[in-house]
RNA sequence: GCCCCCAUCGUCUAGCGGCCUAGGACGCCGCCCUUUCAAGGCGGAAGCACGGGUUCGAAUCCCGUUGGGGGCACCA
């Protein structure tokens, strides 16, 4: 890469906590930018400020950290392009307006709402295309002054250039609006306020963005925001519009397919670096046979013409096996750190040394975090009810069983998984029992599940005391 | 209605005219390992939407059909 550094931008309506497609378009971006050592710019689209809250502000900016696609200018952070936040640019974006204004490249409409529903009505009735048939594109002098004496309303409208335009898309290739597909539209609204087409033309030529990265529902509106940059005298930038994602059933992704914020998949226990593996290759691959790659690996081998033209579905089974794969590769302390948080929800108060002690025993049997408290509640409460399997066990077990298991257990010297697992063998030779169905009853009883981490090394973390006080208490209960 | 985008196993994808009897991954099935559950190892089933071209040769190029999605707002 010569020449211009490249700059890229992420631009959500905040929303509270961000739903994976826009994860996704955002990943990409921030990839892009990261990949050509260029700079990423956050910016805030919160032009409909009666929906938009600080803490839908605060939400997305700790998603992005969480997931760690960092900023290099941002409303929080600042930069030379500031401010960040589109209802702090109000002013900037009626400048321009009336800039296109003076240069007869946008107008003012004094056509209201229902004349506009109307021809539209009558337009699709005699099978015409329904968007803006341009009334007020050459309006006599008499004629607006006609209409300011009365008082009409008006907004500005842009003057969408009568000839074909080609978007040279970096992921879709050449696409082409024929002339008069593509009709005049409202720039700033009667009340003055802008439309987005307008804001986002101003903020990506004022902020130099050079590779605009978003979604292909916006793929209509790259022309028209072309046009807008163009008439401005500006540079316009390449876009790059990725599909959306789609849901199990095929449709995009949106909130009727439940939780898919980036909020939820934190609370159901996946880490940040398996979602940005898992949204990288959606919709991309680096084109080798790889699929666990680092966050390092992905930024040097990402490449916005290799992301797919068609949408992609999102897979949650994949996510979750990559998230096994990533909670595998932790090592103990951090792992244990994350866990915490899932612990102490679950109401449980871990030791700090015994916790780590514990992240050898369960690192590959957790898909989740939240499956954390479930397979290690046994160590951080004596408060243990069996469950219907455990509980099964332990009545089946044969007469006295648990009592000469605790027995056994006992007299051992160093309380050490050998010693332990050697006493448990020893155990099932002398009563004639497999291991399995020697070990059964015992990890029933003392763990309150038929399912834990393996027995000798639950029952070293566990202490002698506590082995033995749960043996002889299955007993007589 | 008009315009645009898309089309390889159930899912994510590799493939950019011959290397393809279509490769990998998740999931699924079987076997192995095994104190439960996992993890791991090995093996298996499973796909180029359809129809025309172009070409010596097509998953790859062109056209059409079908199917899905998006757009045509004083929403973003």
């Amino acid at each position: 890469m010569s020449g211009a550094t490249v700059r890229c931008r992420f631009a959500p309506a905040p929303s509270g906590s961000l739903h994976v497609g826009n994860v996704r378009s955002a990943l990409f971006s921030w990839l892009f930018a990261r990949h050509q050592n260029g700079a990423f710019v956050l910016r805030v689209e919160d032009t409909d400020a009666s929906r938009v809250t600080e803490e839908a502000v605060a939400g997305v900016l700790e998603d992005l950290r969480w997931l760690g696609i960092d900023h290099d200018e941002g409303p929080d952070v600042g930069g030379s392009h500031a401010p960040y936040r589109q209802s702090q640019r109000l002013d900037l974006y009626r400048e321009h307006a009336d800039r296109l204004l003076a240069k007869g490249d946008a107008y003012r409409c004094y056509c209201t709402a229902e004349e506009l529903e109307d021809r539209r009505k009558a337009a699709m009735a005699a099978g015409e295309a329904p968007g803006y048939d341009g009334h007020c594109r050459d309006l006599t002098a008499e004629t607006i002054a006609a209409f300011d004496a009365e008082g009409r309303a008006s907004v500005v409208r842009f003057r969408m250039p009568d000839h074909e335009w080609v978007v040279d898309d970096v992921v879709k290739g050449e696409v082409r609006f024929a002339a008069g597909q593509l009709r005049d539209f409202v720039l700033l609204r009667s009340d003055g306020s802008p439309v987005f087409l307008l804001a986002v033309a101003v903020d990506d030529m004022l902020m130099g963005i050079t590779h605009v990265v978003r979604g292909d529902d916006l793929l209509a509106s790259a022309p028209r925001n072309a046009a807008v940059i163009q008439a401005l005298g500006g540079t316009q930038p390449r876009y790059a519009h990725v599909p959306q994602v789609l849901g199990p059933d095929r449709q995009p992704l949106s909130k009727r397919h439940g939780s898919t914020s980036v909020e939820s998949f934190r609370e159901q226990g996946f880490l940040p670096e398996a979602i940005v593996n898992y949204l990288a290759l959606l919709g991309w691959s680096p084109g080798d046979d790889r699929e666990v790659l680092s966050r390092e690996e992905l930024i040097e081998a990402f490449d916005l013409e290799r992301v797919s033209s068609n949408p992609a579905a999102f897979d949650t089974e994949k996510l979750t096996w990559l998230n096994n794969r990533y909670i595998q590769s932790l090592d103990d302390d951090d792992l244990a750190a994350r866990c915490l948080h899932f612990l102490t929800e679950d109401g449980l108060m871990p030791d700090p040394a015994t916790l780590r002690s514990a992240m050898p025993l369960v690192k590959e049997r957790m898909k989740t975090l939240t499956e954390a408290p479930v397979l290690l509640r046994f160590l951080f409460t004596d408060d243990l009810e069996l469950n219907e399997k455990a509980a099964g066990l332990v009545a089946k077990a044969p007469d006295g069983y648990l009592a000469r298991a605790a027995d056994a257990l006992e007299g051992i010297d160093p309380w050490t998984v050998d010693a332990i697992a050697g006493a448990l063998d020893a155990l099932a030779v002398g009563e004639g029992l497999s291991r399995t169905k020697a070990f059964q009853p015992v990890r029933a009883a003392v763990t309150g599940s038929n399912v834990s981490p393996p027995l000798p090394e639950s029952l070293e973390l566990l202490g002698r005391e506590r082995t033995l006080e749960r043996l002889r208490q299955a007993v007589v209960g």
